[in-house]
DNA sequence: CCTTGTGGGATTGTTCAACGATCCCTTAGC
DNA sequence: GCTAAGGGATCGTTGAACAATCCCACAAGG
C-alpha cells in the first residue's frame, strides 16, 4: 500500500482497483469457513457423492483441522442443504428427494418469471442493457463450450444463464436463495448418468430467450421462459425418479 | 408401546394418533438447538435489541452450556439472519438496514403476488378452499386482535395472514424463505416506538384481499396486495430511516 | 422362520481447559 | 491533531475426555 495518502484517497483507491471481489479472500478467513469451501467444491464437483457419509475422524484427520472446527463446516454446509445431518449418525451428502426436485423449479419458475417481469426492481439492480449483456453472455459462453464439447463448462454457463436473469432483480436474498437452489440441483445431475444430455437441448432456447430480450420483449421472453422451465422440469424429473428407483 | 402388533400395524398406528407433530419435541433435542429456540424468543421478544452483541462468556455461563455449544447455537441463528457474526468480534442481534428492508420487501412482493397468482402450485398445495380459509381466518384472528387492543396478537396475525398466501404455493422453501423475512422485519419492528401503529391501518386492507380472494377473484386480490406491499413498504421505510438517523 | 433381547464396538454429542490470534482502547510520541 | 506502540479482553482453534447413541451380530425364545 502506498505510503503516506490520506485516508479517503485511499479507500477511494481501493475501490477503483476493484479489490472488493479479492477481499472475500482475505477477510474471511475462518477455518471453519474455509474447510466449507474445501468441502463444498467437493461435493458440487462430485467427489462426495449424494449419499455418501462424511466421516468426522477421517475428514478431520485428513484436513488438519480438529472435530470442532470440522462440525462448524459441517453445520454451514448443512444449512446450504448440500449435507445432512442425521442425529447421533453424522452427516451425508444430501440425498435430493423427487419431491424436493419439484420444488426447486417451483422456486425457480416464481423468481426467474418475476425477474423478467421487472418485478420489484430494486437499486442493486444493474442498468437495463448491462444486465442483459450478462445474460447474453452467459448463453454465449455455453455456445462455446458445446461447440468445444466442454460439457462441464456447459452446465456451468447455463446455471450463469439462469442467475444472469434472477440479478435483474437486484436483490441480495434473492441472489442467495437462487444460488443455493441451483447448488442443489447439482447435487440431482451427480446421480444421473448422463448430465450433458440435459443441457444441451436448452441452449438454443436459451438464446432464444436472450435475443427476446436484447429485443426488449419481455413479457415474450418470460413466457419462453416459463415453458422452457416445465419442460426441464418434467424431463429431470420423470428421469431423476426412474433413477432413484433403479439404485 | 403395544405388545405382539406387526411391523406395519404399529406404523398405521403411530400414523393415525397423530402423533407425528410431537416427534419434533423428542427427536430435535439437540442442546445447542434448544439453545437457539431460547435466543430466538429472547430476541424476537425484544430482550437482546438489534445492535447488542452476545458475548460468548456471559451468555454461556448464564445458559450453563459450554462455549462450543453456544457457538452452534449462535450459528443457527446467524443463518436465520437474526444474529450477525463478524469475525474475532463476536456475535451482534443483527441490526437490519433500510436497503435490508427494501430488499425484504421485493422478495415479498415477488412470492406473495406469485402465491396469489397460482403459479408453480405443488402437490404440497393445500386445496383451493382450505388454503383461502386459513388466510380468512388469519383477517379474523387479526380483527378480534384489534377490538381487544391486543396488539401483539394483532401483529402476529398479520404475520399469520401473509404467510397463509404464502402457503397457497405449497412450496417448502418458499415457506422458509418466508418465515426468514418476516422474522427479519420483526427486528425492524423493535427498533420502531410504536410498531402497532403499522399493522393497523392494514387490517382492512387485509380484509379486502381476503374477500376478493373468497369471491374468486385472485387477479384482483394479486393487484391489491401488490398495491398494499408497495405503500406498506414505502410509510415502513420512511419511518424506519428517520428511526435510524434518530439513533 | 421370524421376532425379541443383549451384548460389543464404533461414532457422535457435549464439555472443558488451554493457548495463540485478533481487535479495541488507551497511552505515548511526533 | 494524527500516527504508532502497548495492554487487556475476547474470539478462534485445538486436543482430550466421557457420556449417549446407534449399528451390527449373535443368541434366546415363540
Amino acid at each position: 500500500m502506498a505510503g503516506g495518502v490520506a485516508k479517503n484517497d485511499r479507500r477511494r483507491l481501493a475501490e477503483v482497483s476493484g479489490l472488493a471481489s479479492d477481499r472475500a479472500l482475505l477477510g474471511r478467513a475462518s477455518t471453519a469457513e474455509r474447510v466449507a469451501d474445501i468441502l463444498r467444491d467437493r461435493i458440487t464437483e462430485g467427489f462426495f457423492p449424494p449419499g455418501a457419509r462424511l466421516s468426522e475422524e477421517s475428514i478431520g484427520g485428513a484436513l488438519g483441522v480438529s472435530r470442532n472446527t470440522l462440525r462448524e463446516a459441517f453445520r454451514l454446509l448443512t444449512h446450504e442443504r448440500l449435507l445432512e445431518h442425521r442425529l447421533n449418525r453424522g452427516v451425508f451428502v444430501r440425498v435430493v428427494t423427487v419431491e424436493d426436485l419439484d420444488d426447486i423449479f417451483r422456486v425457480r419458475m416464481i423468481v426467474e418469471s418475476a425477474a423478467l417481469r421487472g418485478l420489484g426492481q430494486g437499486p442493486y439492480a444493474p442498468e437495463a442493457g448491462e444486465g442483459i449483456e450478462a445474460i447474453d453472455a452467459a448463453v454465449q459462453a455455453g455456445e462455446e463450450a458445446a461447440a468445444a464439447r466442454a460439457w462441464a463448462d456447459l452446465s456451468t454457463a447455463n446455471l450463469r444463464f439462469h442467475q444472469a436473469i434472477v440479478a435483474l432483480v437486484g436483490s441480495p436474498r434473492t441472489d442467495e436463495l437462487m444460488r443455493g437452489v441451483l447448488a442443489e440441483l447439482r447435487l440431482v445431475f451427480h446421480v444421473m448418468d448422463d448430465p450433458q444430455r440435459f443441457y444441451a437441448p436448452y441452449l438454443v432456447r436459451n438464446r432464444q430467450i436472450a435475443d427476446t430480450l436484447l429485443a426488449g420483449d419481455a413479457a415474450a421472453a418470460e413466457r419462453l421462459l416459463l415453458a422452457y422451465l416445465e419442460d426441464s422440469r418434467g424431463q429431470l424429473s420423470g428421469a431423476y425418479a426412474q433413477r432413484i428407483k433403479e439404485g
